[in-house]
DNA sequence: GGGAAATCGAACCAATCGGTTCGAAAAATT
DNA sequence: AATTTTTCGAACCGATTGGTTCGATTTCCC
């Protein structure tokens, strides 16, 4: 079966003739399609899209152009495939930092460092960078991304707080937007440090720490009940 | 004189032979300069560094192409003018909202939406992003454009939360954390959707209007000490 | 109005772009 | 080992790039 091989390649174009002998067809070889991903993805990330040539890609991914234009029609086709990639690595196990158990506020520590630390590391950054700097002329890729990514990961955490809200330890009249307000806080400043380039290096891990620490004060004292004092006062005595 | 006319424009070749006649020197009419300028930041601004090419510039700004390479060297020359103009534009005049009298917390109202429709509209949003494009190649672009603009305006409104401070209305840990999480309240969200193309068009007033009062709420619920709680009452009480 | 100077406009440069083509070489299935 | 298929590598396409050059034209100052 073709598709034991190669299960992420959309069957599209099966080349039925050697699919039926048993063997791949053209364009179908997992381990040369993630050789050119894998060398283009570095040239774009660190060139951009216009700045990037194909030409560069072939050497960099040691894959000669003709092969390159067997698994992918187009550069367009090529940079959509990898920002799609990036976008999956970025957001994907994200959000099981809300599942781990623990205090309301270890948890929101816990998914706001695991948030702002993926946001703002050096591969991200460029990444990010580079569906920006698309973004002008492509608006669609920047929405998809947008949607995929951070739209998806917004609802999820919000029902977080829902649930919380539900449990009676926060109270807030507008979830969806203590959501934004949290994860903002979770990098104040430091996002847009880091796109600018004003950074050389990203935030170490114990400053990434304190702001953190800082925002979910924030937060609590604006959203938290008084229920949730009495867990955290009772839980603060039996240590 | 010369710098009467054209003031902003570097002596450095001042074409001394005409100047000692009273003429012009070339590529010294200001008048010029801004036609330039003012075609290439449309299509910079449209198509981002590399897609803008210089004919497109030529056909915008309705000059030939030669009488572009008098006043400018190269095209990075030129993009930086127009990035540095560009920061001058969206930067000046903004923490003016800062010193316009009446309580704390309609000042900070005040700020919060100057700066967040600001920074948020459509063509600030389509310069940042020029800008975020470019920095994977020319870091100092972005890094220069991040300090004399928000990086500058960060210092400015750090020494504004430090003298409510001084006056007992604000009790903060770490004002310059303080100032970064005021801002990144007042665009809770916003920024990012912009950046990402997510929205069509830039939030309305009224939506802004209602992010910022929220995060007025957040910051001085949080930072906020009681001789301002009785400030306020006292003000409620006499409307 | 005469003469200096700046601008225009178009041609021109070498280089590179994304994309295609094709025969030779390499791999893999039978 | 024979044969089918993929990949390679290089040449090639037309278009476009940033940048230069240069005479014709316009503008401006005296």
């Amino acid at each position: 079966m073709i598709s034991d091989l190669s299960p992420e390649i959309p069957g599209d174009q099966q080349n039925t003739e050697a699919a039926r002998r048993g063997r791949r067809a053209a364009g179908c070889d997992p381990a040369k399609r993630r050789q050119i991903l894998d060398g283009a993805r570095r040239v774009f990330i660190d060139l951009g899209f216009d700045a990037a040539s194909m030409n560069d890609i072939t050497r960099e991914a040691g894959v000669s152009k003709g092969t390159i234009y067997v698994y992918f029609a187009s550069k367009e086709e090529l940079f959509e495939a990898i920002i799609e990639e990036e976008r999956g690595k970025i957001f994907n196990n994200l959000y099981g930092a809300l599942e781990g158990g623990g205090s309301l506020r270890e948890t929101l520590i816990r998914f706001g460092m695991a948030l702002s630390l993926k946001i703002t590391c050096d591969k991200v950054i460029r990444a990010q960078r580079t569906v920006i700097g698309a973004s002008e002329r492509v608006p669609d890729l920047g929405r998809r991304f947008y949607e995929r990514g951070p739209l998806h990961g917004h609802m999820l955490f919000t029902g977080f707080l829902q649930s919380a809200m539900d449990e009676g330890l926060l109270d807030m009249k507008d979830p969806p937007l203590a959501a934004y307000q949290f994860t903002d806080l979770c990098m104040a400043g430091l996002f847009r440090q880091c796109l600018f380039a004003y950074r050389t290096e990203p935030p170490s891990d114990e400053e990434m720490r304190y702001v953190v620490a800082a925002g979910v004060d924030m937060f609590l004292k604006s959203y938290g009940t008084v229920k949730l004092w009495e867990l955290e006062a009772r839980e603060a005595a039996t240590e």
